[in-house]
DNA sequence: AGGCAAGTCGGACACGTGTCCCCGTCAAGG
DNA sequence: CCTTGACGGGGACACGTGTCCGACTTGCCT
């Protein structure tokens, strides 16, 4: 019994050749619609993009590329996909790059792989790079200066200090002296460490802040800042605000306030307190960083430092945006975003 | 004054031709070191690969696949890149394709968007397209169509129940199932729902399986279970988990355990229960779902449901690397992944 | 010096695309 | 009927790549 009605062959379109066949016109003819070329019959159109509605073809991008069509494509290397502050950035890096046209190329930059990620990108001819993190030093330089010499743009986002970088960056420093300024304001002097190490790496970390802070409000670093982190091991950093903060309740001269490196850390550091049966913010002031969500979800809220991420992610896709079709900037450009202080409940007069 | 050492000259090498131009050599014989093709001189080799050290020349990834070469990508379309369980997901299945030599492209597939989304995908020729999220239901099956016909493999992550298409989702129905086993082993009768909305829309959902545990257990639905849904708008998870139970706290028969329909529900509602004066679990006990970090670090910590998220994205990978190179399967293959229950210090025996 | 093999060179092709150009077709108008 | 103009057909090219193949240049051995 023969089929009254054949049904469509499986036909595989993969290229215009393929679906001008299938059209039934000249692959030359069918181009032209596809690129809206004038001098053709509405009807022809009109033949051609039911096909295509069909069908769903669409033309082989590297192909295009080939022909010299820009790739439209920007590499993101992420230190990190697991932090909420540094997918924050992704996402609405993302967003932005999308909405001006551009796709994203994800990739974690781990130690190592550097070398591997970067020539994979260039090998798809990405149009720019753009680094979110912080990442080893000499293994990221060494990338940057190749990108440099290929003339490929790149922005480096939160690794500040870096050598030829085009950087965008949080003043960290700025944003623990808000902190600071906050705390003295409601009579702290003394101020334990939750995590922020010693050794400034460059002028707009967290701990340049707290010297400069120092400094500014007459007090000596060493009577009045405590750090006990010789005593704990970081792993988790919720369990290691925790445990922090055991050990400052046993401390002979515990301070007043507390300044977390970030919120998880703050807020393990808040259990502890909590846990020992001491009050936030009667008993002590405690701040965290970063404005996470978790900042509003814990009792009382923490009092923290917004990292302004549109801000940053928008001045970091500006740039780059704007280097795109030009050559190789010879002086590298920094720019730094002003971080700002969010006062939650977390933080309060000290006590007399 | 002539230079006598001319510096090397700013060559721009964007194909092998350039890049044989500049090592001197023919670029076939530069090609023939690239593939490591037999017949070569140990000094050409090293030759090629000095230069290839020094300017960092990347063949055109776009060429090779003209010339047959597999793109190596797999496009991944995310509902939302804001909840913290998505991104996991998406951060471990990058991992793993990354492991396995393919890249990641990444895109917000939102309504209306969609058809642009996969096109733009299928123009880059990507292997396979992976769904993470809830979609629209008409938009992503008219994709998943689309799929199907082009011969292009797809699997899909937590939209269970779409027609046609592979799936990998969590067992939701018995993650609840497990929970109200465990409330009702603790003596718990009566449930509360915080934003468990009603009308099952499949047998693996929240709903359905609050349904068979009160089946199962001989308890009648109606009696048992209550909802305050209505009274508030979901805007912000947590505040909304607040408000209900602010809401619960009023109501004259109040339940003695209550379902969160995600984590920061609960813990929102851990918090309106705390400011109420009541306390968790020794007053009432209370559950989420997803085990996020932030089950762990409220206090008291939060029984809930794990996704088992490394062996969903397991699973999705392996169904989706092993239908690569073959013809499209006619039956979509529907995997379920079981919950696992988490058992924290919010839930406890009920108050005699 | 001559011979021979090991290397290298360079031309050619295909891949899918957009565009240019010329030719064929067809219908309308004279 | 012929002329004209509008439109589609089809050949050609370039883009960057890997590979094939014939021709050329080495350098070594006899």
């Amino acid at each position: 019994m023969p089929t009254p009605l054949k049904p469509k062959p499986p036909v595989v379109i993969r290229s215009t050749a393929d679906f001008a066949r299938y059209v039934g016109l000249a692959r030359t003819t069918v181009s032209r619609v596809l690129n809206g070329q004038p001098g053709l019959k509405p009807k022809t159109i009109d033949q051609v993009q039911r096909a295509l509605a069909e069908t769903g073809f669409t033309p082989n991008a590297h192909a295009l590329h080939l022909k010299g069509k820009r790739t439209s494509m920007i590499g993101i290397c992420m230190e990190d996909l697991a932090t909420p502050p540094a997918v924050r950035k992704l996402s609405i890096l993302q967003h932005v790059l999308r909405t001006r046209g551009f796709s994203s190329l994800i990739e974690v930059f781990s130690p190592g792989t550097g070398r591997d990620v970067v020539r994979h990108f260039l090998s798809l001819r990405v149009e720019a790079i753009v680094f979110i993190g912080h990442f080893h030093r000499e293994e990221i330089e060494a990338r940057l200066a190749e990108l440099t010499t290929l003339g490929t743009p790149h922005v480096v986002i939160d690794h500040f200090g870096l050598k030829g970088a085009n950087t965008v960056s949080l003043d960290r420093a700025a944003g623990m002296e808000a902190v600071i300024g906050h705390l003295y304001d409601l009579g702290h002097r003394t101020f334990g460490l939750l995590g922020v190490t010693k050794g400034p790496t460059s002028r707009i970390d967290r701990m340049t802040g707290i010297q400069a802070a120092m400094r500014s409000h007459g007090l000596e670093f060493d009577t009045a800042v405590t750090s006990l982190d010789h005593l704990h091991e970081r792993r988790n950093d919720f369990d290691y605000g925790r445990a922090l903060a055991t050990s400052f309740v046993r401390h002979p001269q515990r301070p007043t306030a507390f300044l977390g490196y970030n919120d998880e850390i703050a807020v393990g550091a808040l259990r502890g307190f909590q846990e020992a049966g001491l009050k936030v913010p009667r008993d002590l002031s405690l701040t965290g960083f970063n404005n996470q969500d978790i900042c509003h979800m814990t009792w009382p809220t923490l009092t923290t430092v917004d990292q302004n991420i549109e801000t940053t992610i928008d001045e970091a896709a500006e740039l780059i945006l704007s280097q795109l079709g030009k050559p190789v900037r010879p002086k590298p450009i920094v720019r730094t975003i002003p971080a700002k202080l969010i006062i939650g409940e977390s933080t309060g007069p000290v006590r007399v």
